[in-house]
RNA sequence: GGGGACGUAGCUCAACUGGCAGAGCACCGCCUUUGCAAGGCGGGGGUUGAGGGUUCGAGUCCCUUCGUCUCCA
């Protein structure tokens, strides 16, 4: 059976038993501790735990999930995977654990014609948690299973909670019999996370409230008021039974991927075990950077990002260790997206955008493996000089955290050259590294990266509404205050503090839109807010000082945005929509959005696109956006379905809530997208919009920046007032000043080189006389000269230079050579090849005679140089420097 | 957020403990040669990312800043 057919089995299963169906969220989890979505039941917290209400009493989906923990797992095993996919169905408050098992046990078993699952109930094993009679009794009643079949388990296995007080309770889960040839007898009570009882159903019964307590060890507090259900069936783990295959990397969705990474490499699947492991890494990690980048993620060295980053070296690793050197990935993903597309269509039709960002990530990968080799080669080839029979773990781990050289490829290499690594070394540097960051983010904590403060508001107070769109002024009241101390009941003046509003018309940061600033008035106080963030869905915080009074938690309140800034803000949001647009229409769909910045009068706006974009594009979009803005279209704002949104034609970003209703935002007929900012009322607010620059900020991804309104006037005016002042100064029309600008340049630096050449040349005028003055110093050519007054340092060696080249190269020579500059004295030592045999040193002399002039210099044996104060002492300098010479020549004849 | 590395000619990179800014490719000219990566000779091309500092002297050392790469969180 497909996996495409199972997910939709399961589906239809539920919503046929009265669940409401609701789409997968994306892989970029809605809430700001976690990285992924990394469990279905993700999407579904808020309601799990009672902080809000269930839209619907019973819900089924099938959830994407990401998890990176196990990452070095992936391929070793059977079940370890970087993307998996769980089917779920859900309870609010409705059915519980009589509903969940039978509905389950319905679907397993149900014949395929039945639109089952089709599965032997024989070959059906549960656990349940020890304590839980309920469930060991319902599993035979309901089901006919036997009793021998239902064994109980402890609270490792069998019961569930988060990490943190809340709901909490016993759990069932449902194994499938692999048969003898995968382990012993005995079900899965005995053959604990073996291969032959497979688990592949967990029930959760939420049916408790915890108290707080480490791990597993918390006080029950009670019965949670309303009972829930949380199930997880994993899909791939499904798939790989009922396919009859070993593991989920060979499965439908997977396998085609692997086979294609086997034959571009020439191996055969199956015939050697690390070249299967590092085959299943390939699919494994292909299919996730697939699927993250078609959720928006982009390859980036922070957060998400960089997980994504190293998902997709991983993958282009394994495949140039199995001996493949082009490039892998426009081979593999179009195979991937092959085997997704049943299931997500989307990624199909994003393919082109997705495709980029994977295909640059690998050429990148590609550059720094080629600096890392040659890195790598010097430190193999220092290790043998030195005859070290292994690599420091020091030059690993270099290798690894500046280069990004993966220690595999290290391990790898080195072998190749018959050196060992110090592995050891490289485990414990890696370590220190992991602590250094870890002491880091601990030393830091409470500030935004604790977001337990805002928890424990949300949960006493509920969320605060937001009104912004409709006014920019409203009393409210404070419901939680907080200072860098933690939560407190009043603040006094001069404090910076964050309050949190029953209701706010403070927009929030968030989606590139700059948060709102104003003030906020209490009866005995006033505060400036500077900053109003958003730290966790439904809670906003402004953030400011304590301007006079105080401001106590539970006061009434007059919240004032700051109109102004919030109107340049909301030109600007409604410019960037604008832009976007008209990128579109000029480059086509692949253009899309990958980030916004919308501040007073200005924004950044960056999209995907694969080369630069040309000046006449920029000037046609920047013409077609202000054509918009004379039109006065209207700007709208209404909220509508996902189905309607998309109906319409409104642009979707990715990370999107996938909520039940969307914020729909057009201007006239010209644009249309989802988007929870705030607008200009008319196109024509805008005034006008003025492109600056368009730069690349990434493989792939281009950047323009505009000012907008006044903004946009002031920056042109100012540039019409600098091209004024340059036509004045080269007394030319202003269309002709770069050319002009462009001749003056052209002429000065002919001038300048003319200069350097007749310079070069008057340093050099007196060279062949001097070289003809040279003296014979017991067997040394020695020249001894003040050159003329006026030369640099630089045009001394110049002229020491020639000076030696002169001279005849059989015989031994010095030259020496002061000048003064400027009231200080400079020289130059020059020695030729044979001297140097002769043990004479450039430097050595310049040591001789440098404290004459007050000086300090050296340099090398052929060459030195210095400089020194004392103008009056060149003379005796240059018999010092003679006598040196003489000394040297004689003392070691 | 915390570390590490790198910014030198159009490109790829050299330049030892501070001491003459260079090579290969590309470009231009001339010569040779009817052959698809042609050879020879000659030539142009540099604010060593930017700004300070130390020093007789800074591509090199120190500080600031911008950019790129990379590891950890």
């Amino acid at each position: 059976m497909r996996t495409a057919d199972i997910r939709r089995r399961f589906l239809e299963h539920f919503t046929a038993r009265g669940h409401t169906l609701v789409p997968s969220a994306s892989l970029i989890a809605d809430d700001p501790t976690l990285m992924f979505t990394v469990a279905g039941m993700v999407p579904f917290i808020p309601y799990l735990t009672g902080r809000e209400p269930a839209p619907y009493p019973r819900a089924v989906s099938v959830q994407k999930c990401v998890r990176t923990l196990d990452i070095e797992e992936v391929g070793k095993t059977t079940r370890h995977g970087t993307f998996f996919q769980m089917n779920g169905n859900f309870s609010f408050g409705d059915y519980f654990k009589e509903g969940a098992i039978g509905y389950a046990w319905e679907l397993v078993t149900n014949s395929i014609a039945d639109g089952g699952l089709g599965m032997d109930p024989d070959r059906i094993w549960v656990t349940v948690y020890k304590d839980d009679d309920e469930a060991a009794l319902l599993w035979p009643r309901l089901t006919g299973l036997p009793e021998e079949r239902v064994q109980r388990l402890g609270m490792e296995e069998n019961y569930w909670s988060t990490g943190q007080p809340g709901p909490a309770g016993p759990c069932s889960e449902i194994h499938f019999d692999r048969g003898p040839e995968f382990g012993p007898d005995g079900g899965p009570a005995v053959d604990l996370g073996g291969d032959r009882f497979l688990e592949f159903w967990n029930l959760v019964f939420m049916e408790f409230q915890r108290g707080p307590g480490e791990g597993k060890d918390f006080p029950i507090l009670g019965e949670l008021p309303s009972k829930n259900i949380d199930t997880g069936m994993g899909l791939e783990r499904v798939a790989y039974l009922l396919q009859g295959v070993d593991n989920l990397f060979e499965i439908d969705e997977v396998r085609p991927v692997l086979d294609t990474a086997a034959d571009l490499t020439g191996r055969r699947y199956g015939s050697d075990y690390d070249a299967d492991v590092r085959l299943r890494v390939i699919a494994d990690h292909v299919r996730t950077g697939l699927m993250l980048i078609g959720d928006g993620v982009i390859p980036s060295n922070e957060g998400r990002g960089y997980v994504l980053r190293r998902i997709l070296r991983r993958a282009v690793r394994a495949i140039r260790l199995l001996g493949y050197e082009d490039p892998a990935f426009p081979i593999l993903f179009p195979v991937s997206r092959d085997a997704m597309a049943a299931s997500y269509p989307e990624i199909a039709t994003d393919y082109e955008r997705i495709a980029s960002y994977a295909y640059a990530e690998e050429e990148a990968f590609g550059h720094t493996l080629r600096q890392g080799t040659t890195m790598l080669d010097t430190a193999v080839r220092d290790a043998k000089a030195a005859g070290a029979p292994q690599l420091a773990g020091e030059r690993a781990f270099a290798l690894h955290d500046t280069f990004g050289f993966p220690i595999e490829l290290t391990l790898e290499m080195a072998a190749e050259q018959g050196l060992s690594v110090d592995e050891n070394g490289f485990r414990r540097l890696m370590a220190e590294q992991r602590a250094r960051a870890k002491a880091d983010s601990q030393g830091r904590k409470g500030g935004r990266a604790d977001v337990s403060a805002y928890t424990s508001i949300l949960a006493a107070s509920g969320t605060s509404e937001f009104t912004g769109y409709a006014e920019v002024s409203r009393q409210s009241r404070i419901t939680g205050l907080l200072t860098v101390d933690g939560v407190v009941e009043v603040a006094g003046e001069g404090e910076e503090i964050e309050v949190v509003l029953d209701a706010t018309p403070f927009y929030a940061e968030g989606g590139g839109q700059q948060p709102d600033w104003g003030v906020i008035r209490v009866g005995a106080g006033e505060l400036e807010v500077i900053d109003v963030q958003s730290p966790l869905p439904g809670v906003v915080v402004h953030r400011g000082r304590v301007v006079s009074g105080e401001v106590r938690r539970g006061d009434e309140a007059h919240a004032e945005v700051d109109v102004s800034r919030r109107r340049a803000i909301s030109r600007a949001h409604t410019a960037t929509h604008l832009i976007h647009r008209a990128v579109r229409k000029a480059l086509g769909d692949s253009a899309a959005q990958a980030g916004s910045l919308n501040a007073p009068g200005r924004l950044r706006f960056d999209f995907t696109t694969p080369s630069a974009v040309p000046p006449s594009v920029l000037a046609d979009v920047q013409d077609e956006v202000n054509s918009v803005l004379l039109d006065d279209l209207e700007v709208r704002a209404f909220l509508a379905t996902q189905a309607e949104a998309r109906r319409i034609g409104a642009l979707a970003l990715f990370g999107e809530k996938y909520g039940d209703e969307v914020r729909v935002v057009e201007i006239g007929d010209y644009a249309r997208e989802l988007c929870g900012g705030t607008h200009a009322a008319r196109s024509g607010q805008l005034g006008m919009v003025q492109l600056l620059s368009e730069a690349s900020i990434g493989a792939g991804v281009r950047r323009v920046e505009a000012l907008v309104g006044m903004d946009a006037f002031r920056f042109l005016a100012r540039e019409h007032v600098l091209v004024s002042q340059l036509a004045d100064v080269f007394k030319v029309p202003a269309e002709e000043v770069p050319e002009r600008v462009h001749g003056v340049i052209e002429r000065l630096r002919q001038a300048e080189k003319e200069l350097d050449r007749l310079r070069g040349q008057a340093v050099l005028a007196g060279a062949g006389a001097l070289a003809t003055a040279a003296k014979d110093v017991y067997g040394v050519a020695f020249v001894g000269a003040q050159a003329p007054h006026g030369l640099s340092g630089a045009d001394l060696r110049t002229l020491a230079l020639d000076l030696r080249g002169r001279l005849d190269p059989a015989v031994p020579a010095v030259v020496v050579l002061l000048g003064q500059d400027q009231g200080r004295v400079s020289f130059v030592v020059a020695v030729n090849e044979p001297a140097r045999t002769w043990k004479l040193s450039a430097a050595e002399v310049v040591r001789a005679f440098a404290p004459t002039v007050d000086g300090r210099g050296g340099g090398r044996e052929d060459l030195a140089q210095g400089a020194g104060s004392r103008v009056e002492g060149t003379a005796e300098a240059l018999r010092l420097a003679e006598h040196a010479v003489a000394q040297r020549v004689t003392g070691s004849a």
